[in-house]
DNA sequence: CTTATAGTTTAGAATCATTATATTAATTTC
DNA sequence: GAAATTAATATAATGATTCTAAACTATAAG
């Protein structure tokens, strides 16, 4: 199943040029039945793995990863300090986070409704919502 | 009003030593009416501005923020990438942000209720709940 | 009170992820 | 295809945070 010309025009509608870089990038990051989390280093070490013809700067990983999620394809998800995370999964949802396998669970966002939702600050909306939840083995009764 | 010994029995009991340094951090940080948010950066500055007495290293100012985070003083919350933000407020509460101001702004527990709360993953269990609430300008209608 | 010791502070170096820089290469436009 | 624009690259720089190793201090024991 050969998407190429599909992921140049995904790039190409939002302003960015369909570079060899990029669509090395897009199919790894997109051409796939199931959304998933990364960070950039994961990224890196996928993209020049040892025997990769054609390595991709780091510098340009971090480039795509900011273009890609400024034109909507990424979302950035804030876990822990010092390391940023992305998700291929761009539509509204939440997250599970189990810090000590480091794992992250989507949540669909209607199975998260906020009820009595607090009125935001005059001549403020709001723009978006983030839940994580923060989840731990049953067996630690600390 | 002085309560020195009670920051001090404060610390003794969370098994940390009440040092000087300690005890004006916890002073800055605890005695106050209202919680409030803050960096270290923030931290660093307010405690070592020109004139003040004794400065206090930077490196004591990361150390005890942490042993006072791990003891329970106080809680990390994660909003941008690159720089650990702290509450001063450690019951169990969320947040509205700011982005543009770069403000935080309480919200309490019991306004915001999730139902159709998703059961965590099997042999794991919800070890807190962290909701923020991104807000924008209402004239932005990008 | 004096000493021992375990814990703490400190300045500065080191680290780590990320961003900036300056040059080279590729892509689009005319 | 040449010019102009945008992107990729290697490397240096940055900035927050952590580490290090030495000097210091609070507490406990004698």
């Amino acid at each position: 199943m050969d998407k190429k010309k599909d992921l140049a025009d995904k790039l190409r509608s939002s302003g960015l040029r369909p570079t060899k870089q990029r669509l090395r990038l897009a199919e790894y990051l997109f051409n796939r039945s199931k959304t998933f989390h990364f960070t950039v280093e994961n990224l890196d070490k996928v993209i020049n793995k040892k025997g990769s013809d054609e390595k991709v700067a780091l510098a340009t990983i971090y480039n795509t990863v900011h273009a890609f999620e400024k034109a909507g394809h990424l979302k950035e998800i804030l876990l822990k300090e010092g390391r940023s995370y992305f998700d291929t999964n761009t539509t509204s949802h939440h997250h599970f986070y189990d810090e000590e396998n480091n794992e992250l669970i989507d949540i669909d966002a209607n199975n998260i409704e906020l009820k009595k939702f607090p009125t935001p600050p005059k001549g403020k909306s709001i723009k978006n919502v983030n839940v994580i939840i923060n989840i731990d083995n049953d067996t630690q009764n600390h």
